[in-house]
DNA sequence: CGGAGTATGTGCGGAAGCGTACACAGGGAT
DNA sequence: ATCCCTGTGTACGCTTCCGCACATACTCCG
């Protein structure tokens, strides 16, 4: 069973700091596609990740969707509620089943205007954040889908204890924001080259050194950014 | 000349808080293409756009560039300076020439640290810039190279007292992340269709009205969620 | 007023990705 | 064991955008 020191945000607060806000996590299990909460609707909680992986997506009028930033136990799900906007225009979807602990949003706002350790690792990790979208933003403009799906399942295996992905090509796709057969094509290049192995809705990365190399620069640079900003938190 | 309640951030602050800081503000002019940061240096002042226009950039080892954010008299730059990181990857590079106030690192660390209202001004500032961050990777992703532009446009003038950009379509191509020739045939469609009209190095927008139906959702749903996040900050 | 340098216009061939259609196969449910 | 649903493989024409090449035209500067 998963303790809040499994997500490292809150691995990062003092023995005393952790006690005092402990009656306040909650322990919250979710399932592959939950909704942990939908554009424009104001959160009620904080999710901090210990075994889950929630994508940040927005959702176009057309149905069209792209995935703005993935969050696992190396982060928090909800940054606006203490950034001070309540809601944000994305959905976040649940992408690899697993647990977190919530904490109500009222809560969570007393501990940040507080302005001790907490308030400082959320802004830190928002920074992060900020890099991530930032990354996604460009990676989109520039790089190919086989690129990006290198990326995407770094930054996934990042956020697991094991390099096993339990997702459909389909799902991947709609985080990418591309066809089904791209990705389909992309993980077929991938398998012959023996980095991943697959089998209906199960991706094992084989060979990570192989995923970095065939990936953009953007993996690295993320990863590196977010070590920096938040070096006891990194993934992995 | 400008002061500094022409920032809109600024002109948010009560008489006595502007006074305040008002010591510590440093009117600045930048001219096109200055650049205002580069990316992984450590930022020494935030600079509150007047009349000037900045874009954020990520530039890519092969050299290859898009814009990742805007910020103009709404907004501030420098954000990583109050969320702690000192640094962020990007570029911050002028996109149309003009006045800022800037302050020292310390002072807005110092100011933000109070918790009054700059804290939860420059917390909003950045939450507005998450979400067009969010919107430029979707937009990247999904959205046509004249959609992108009608959106650049209208992003631009919105910062602007004159419907009359002065730049030339190779830098557009540098923020959108596109080929010069691309911009030159969206250009092109926009003129004959009566939206703009322009000549080397000048863009001047004749109907809002048509770059906005002619432009994706992306540009609405900025405008909207910056609107909420700063009633009393949002460009226009 | 004329030339240089820069900005814009245009036209290729090619690559990547899309939309569509359909065949096939894995594996859970009965 | 079999059926059926869902996930995956593959193919085709099409659109958009890229990379390149080069022609033209504006405007600043001497």
């Amino acid at each position: 069973m998963a303790s809040p020191r499994d997500n490292h945000l809150l691995a990062t607060l003092s023995a005393a700091e952790l006690t005092n806000i402990g009656q306040y996590l909650e322990p919250v299990e979710m399932e592959l596609g939950d909704v942990v909460y939908e554009s424009g609707r104001e959160l009620s909680h904080v999710y901090f990740p210990t075994t889950a992986i929630v994508s940040l997506l927005y959702v176009l009028e057309s149905g069209a969707s792209a995935e703005i930033a993935i969050v696992g136990r190396e982060g928090v799900v909800g940054v606006s509620i203490f950034m001070g906007g309540a809601t944000t225009p994305n959905r976040a979807v649940v992408q690899s089943a697993g647990g977190a602990y919530r904490m109500p949003a009222r809560v969570i706002q007393d501990e940040f205007r507080r302005g001790g350790t907490m308030q400082h690792l959320m802004l830190r990790y928002t920074q992060s954040l900020l890099t991530q979208m930032a990354q996604t933003a460009v990676c989109n403009r520039h790089h190919s889908v086989d690129q990006q799906l290198c990326r995407w399942l770094l930054f996934s295996i990042d956020r697991l204890d094991v390099p096993e992905i339990a997702t459909t090509q389909e799902l991947i796709s709609n985080m990418l924001g591309v066809r089904r057969e791209g990705v389909t094509e992309a993980a077929g290049k991938l398998q012959k080259a023996g980095a991943i192995s697959y089998r209906r809705g199960h991706i094992k990365v084989l060979d990570r050194a192989a995923l970095e190399s065939l990936s953009c620069e953007c993996y690295q640079v993320v990863r590196r950014e977010t070590e920096r900003l938040l070096p006891f938190v990194a993934p992995h």
